[in-house]
DNA sequence: GCCTTGGTCAAGCATGGACTTGAGTATTGG
DNA sequence: CCAATACTCAAGTCCATGCTTGACCAAGGC
């Protein structure tokens, strides 16, 4: 869909039709891009036409940015502790309790 | 619990105590973890314990990085799209039919 | 006027993922 | 020998997502 918006605006209609879903479905679609700021939309009649929102994009950018940072850190940091000899005497620290994700 | 890891080799006992969640669901994750590469595992006696597969952490880490590359070529695209002047008049292109993502 | 078109809304269904429960098994300390 | 421990397994629950359906409504077009 923001493919099809990056070439032009299209009516609701327009995005749905190359894309195997109700109309209603698509319309959701639209709706979050909107509510997220990646695109605009307007009712001209009982037609509804989107565009992308330039700077929406850039948010949505920088949210991808930041992101990857966030991954690259964690992996630097699991290289760094995999490159250290593996500490054979047991030095258990006690569980602290920070933010933290399972897996 | 990849961080628990990375201090050392675990028991699934171990990995499960901070974890407010049943053991059997412990497991599973192990299970997943163990399935793509990520950790190996060896049961000693009715202990079972964990450690980082190094190798399989590379495995992890290259693939977090072609996902990067692909988001980035994505945005590139958009990008440049997004640059390029509105085509103001109707020129349409008739709807390729290639591989393409929703939303 | 009235049918068609483009969209809107609410409800509902299907699926998948993450977790729990409960029953069972093998090991192990006492 | 017995009970506790450390899992294992199958089934079931819960919940979020993404989509469909059907009723509805406001433009157009003829």
């Amino acid at each position: 869909m923001v493919e099809r918006l990056s070439r032009g605006p299209a009516s609701v209609k327009e995005l749905a039709a190359p894309l195997a879903m109700s109309l209603a479905a698509v319309v959701q679609h639209v709706q979050v891009l909107e509510q997220s700021g990646v695109i605009r939309t307007e009712k001209v009649g009982r037609v509804r036409s989107c565009r992308l929102d330039p700077a929406g994009l850039n948010v949505a950018e920088r949210w991808i940015v930041e992101r990857r940072a966030l991954w690259e850190r964690r992996l630097d940091r699991l290289g760094d502790l995999l490159a250290e000899p593996e500490p054979s005497s047991e030095q258990r620290a006690p569980d602290r309790n920070t933010t933290e994700e399972q897996s």
